[in-house]
DNA sequence: TGTCATT
């Protein structure tokens, strides 16, 4: 809850003890029992902060005072303001002194009277800061599927008191493999996590079992949005950078890097040594154009008439030399002496926003495996050994929009398996990739380029 | 032939 949030700071920020911040008239005496005027107050280690809801927005902290000291000497007492407009926000945060008299208020008080002018009850309950679960559930992940709630019990009753275990079903109420284990407090939590992650692998689990905090609401936030941001396009920072001519320009770049590498005989790094092949099936297959990038968005006002200019400079040799005065390092310079714009002068603003957005550097989405639509999902096999979800990417940019590319990995070795799956938004450029790429000679392979078999399907080949 | 999944 925001309100919360942000008051658990103001609280935190304000005056301390309830005998510094709020001199009332009957500060001198509290809950029946006197103390020293000027005392400080202290409050119990295990004192909890209540959250107070539903209160009137014409009551402040001198107002609210003497409904809960009925219930115990109070530590502090802080009535939630807007940060910025000091607006009363219709709530508060309470600390008694001792643990008790939190508790006692919060069972007369929570749900049970309505203040002037509410027409919903008074809420008196631990405040979201004071742990009220997320700290104590755990995360279980690399389950067996087919290991039940009772199982998962079993497993982790040896740590603590179990108040709840679920484990996460799909639709069809198939284990997803993982489960929520809720300890009735942190430290059983804690002591399952030390004793229990990594510690065995469980039957068909890939690896060993995770058992970690759950994501907070703040976590989970975060990742719905990460996962919206990746629903809307925005893959990579070279996407919003070139626009629609992104493919083009980063392969023509690669190309150009790749050159540089070849003509020193070296080829060290393996997006040379793809582009250089590259550049010679460029020449082979469709002498002199890239493949048309089809179903890639072109943005409005801008005129396909640049895309013939594009491919000219590349030539019958599959490159151009380069511009003297470049000097053969590829920056966005030599794209632009290539005769190549990215933003044409009828298309000056339409991204402006986003590149504000981003000043510095563009947002990197962690790059989950997305499954295109059906149609739009390539198996590729034979990679070389040392090519990684970034060099299969850069492959396959010029045919369209890459969604997802992913190099499958042993996960005890680290080592490449020498598959992937590459996924476009749209089938055409599939069938492009497949057409261009697959058949691809690099070393002494030729990569197998096919659309991904559906789950579903039992092809025997 | 999408490996790890967050109510």
């Amino acid at each position: 809850m925001a309100a919360a949030g942000s008051g658990v700071a103001a609280a935190e920020a304000g005056a301390g003890p309830a005998g510094a911040a709020f001199s009332t008239a009957n500060s001198g005496r509290v809950n029946g029992l006197s103390h020293p005027p000027g005392a400080i107050a202290m409050k119990d280690h295990d004192a909890i902060k209540l959250f107070v809801g539903q209160i009137p927005r014409n009551l402040e902290e001198s107002d609210l005072k003497p409904l809960f000291e009925e219930f115990g000497r109070i530590y502090e007492l802080t009535v939630l303001k807007d940060r910025f407009t000091g607006m009363h926000k219709g709530c508060a945060f309470l600390t008694y002194c001792a643990r008790d008299s939190a508790l006692k208020a919060q069972s007369a008080l929570h749900e049970q009277k309505t203040l002037p002018g509410m027409n919903r009850p008074i809420q008196v309950k631990p405040a979201d800061s004071e742990g009220r679960g997320e700290d104590r559930k755990l995360f279980v992940g690399m389950l067996g599927k087919q290991q039940s709630e009772d199982d998962v019990r079993r497993l982790f009753e040896p740590f603590g008191q179990i108040e709840e275990c679920t484990i996460l079903r799909g639709p069809d109420g198939a284990s997803k493999g993982c489960a929520f284990v809720k300890y009735s407090s942190h430290a059983e939590a804690q002591a399952a996590i030390s004793s229990l992650h990594g510690s065995q692998t469980m039957p068909g689990a890939s690896s060993s079992l995770v058992v970690k905090f759950a994501d907070t609401d703040k976590e989970r936030t975060l990742r719905r949005m990460h996962q919206m941001a990746g629903q809307l396009g925005i893959f990579n920072p070279m996407t919003i950078q070139f626009g629609a001519y992104g493919a083009y320009t980063q392969a023509i770049m690669q190309q150009q890097a790749a050159l540089m590498a070849a003509a020193q005989g070296t080829c060290l790094n393996p997006m040379a040594a793809i582009a250089a092949a590259q550049m010679q099936q460029m020449a082979a297959f469709n002498p002199p154009s890239l493949p048309r990038p089809a179903g890639t968005s072109t943005p409005p006002g801008i005129s396909t008439a640049p895309v013939p200019s594009i491919a000219t400079p590349i030539g019958v040799n599959g490159f151009s030399p380069l511009p003297p005065q470049t000097n053969g390092q590829p920056t966005s310079e030599t794209i632009y002496t290539n005769g190549i714009h990215p933003y044409p002068a009828a298309y000056p603003t339409a991204y402006a926003p986003i590149s504000q957005a981003f000043p510095q550097q563009a947002p990197i989405i962690p790059q989950q495996q997305r499954e295109g639509p059906e149609g739009c999902n390539l198996f590729i096999y034979h990679l070389p050994q040392e090519f990684g979800d970034a060099e299969l990417t850069q492959m396959f940019l010029p045919f369209g929009n890459v969604i997802s590319a992913k190099v499958f990995v042993d996960r005890a070795t680290n080592q490449s398996k020498c598959f992937g799956f590459v996924s476009f938004d749209n089938p055409t450029s599939a069938q492009a990739a497949i057409q261009a790429m697959n058949g691809f000679q690099i070393g002494m392979k030729r990569l197998k380029v096919q659309l991904k078999r559906p789950k579903d399907a039992n092809r025997p080949y």
